[in-house]
DNA sequence: GTGGGATGGGCAA
DNA sequence: TGCCCCTCCCACA
């Protein structure tokens, strides 16, 4: 479901509620056994990586965590609400709990099998450490198409399919540009606008990538003081510029899921293909090679 | 009620 | 490249 930034959003509120003492842990379906050796101790950290999500309790006891498309946390405070559904895991403490469904991994790693994960994936556009340069590299040598090495997790790490489309975009670049035909300051400036937007992305559960002045809606101040969700409207926050103004449902991103609809700049058909099994949407007129 | 798709990735071949 | 994992949601009947 999510990408990198909902990731590292989980790991700051999942650290805030449970990290420094002792949890509880189950698993309500069986599907996590492991869930016993948890119980009890204590949670140190909780990290992120690109879509990866590390439970601290030791060196060698960190619980990873992939959501891949169909995980889900939920979160709340005590007491724990009725099981229901395909519960995975839970983790709680006295005041706090979380829930996981769905998730494509679940298990436990040693210091070993943990640095191994680190060491393949990419910078992370979310990490302020990181350095972008090896995945710049990767980028300039090979003849894939940018579109195919945005997803690619070793080459930058958390950004999925709405960012990838997102991205090339706002950049004005054709996802089937080869990566090495790609000029070093486009790539630059997808990286930098990658570290500005992520963070931003979540309103409402929703990623929001599109400029108030490209979008159709226009609303008068008060209505921008509304913060209740709106039926296919999503309020955003006035302390982001960019995002400033109610984002219709089909007006959050430029081009991702948007196939067969205007470009919100140009009016052009968006236009969709398979790329190594994903879906990457382009405006033909935004964008060029 | 049903079926297809989805913000992902590992694996076999 | 295709398959699997195995959950939720929405459009459509």
């Amino acid at each position: 479901m999510p990408e990198g930034n909902e990731i590292h959003r989980f790991a700051e509120r999942h650290a805030a509620a449970l990290a420094g003492g002792r949890v509880s842990a189950d698993s309500p379906n069986g599907a996590f056994p492991d869930a016993e050796v948890l119980h009890g101790r204590k949670l140190q950290a909780v990290e992120a990586y690109g879509k990866h999500l590390g439970y601290v309790f030791g060196r060698d006891m960190i619980l990873h965590v992939h959501l891949g498309m169909y995980g889900d946390f939920r979160e709340g405070t005590m007491p724990l609400p009725p099981e229901k559904g395909a519960l995975r895991l839970r983790l709680w403490n006295r005041a706090n709990w979380v829930e996981l469904r769905g998730a494509t991994d679940c298990s436990i790693f040693d210091a070993e099998k943990w640095q191994a994960l680190l060491a393949r994936l990419g910078p992370d556009p979310l990490r302020p450490e990181s350095d972008p340069e090896p995945g710049f590299a990767v980028i300039a040598r090979r003849n894939t198409p940018i579109g195919q090495l945005l997803m690619d997790q070793s080459v930058f790490a958390g950004i999925g399919n709405i960012y990838r489309a997102e991205l090339l975009f706002r950049a004005g670049l054709h996802p089937r540009t080869p990566g090495r035909e790609v000029p070093r300051p486009s790539i630059a400036s997808i990286w930098k606008d990658a570290r500005k937007l992520m963070p931003l992305g979540m309103i409402d559960r929703r990623i929001v990538t599109t400029l108030a002045k490209d979008r159709a809606l226009k609303r008068g101040p008060e209505a921008d003081q509304d913060r209740t969700r709106k039926r296919g409207a999503a309020p955003v926050d006035q302390a982001i510029p960019h995002q400033r103004g109610l984002a219709q449902d089909d007006e959050i991103h430029y081009v991702y899921r948007r196939h067969g609809k205007p470009c919100l700049r140009c009016g052009t058909k968006i236009e969709k293909e398979e790329m190594a099994g994903r879906t990457v949407y382009w405006c033909p007129a935004c964008q060029k090679r």
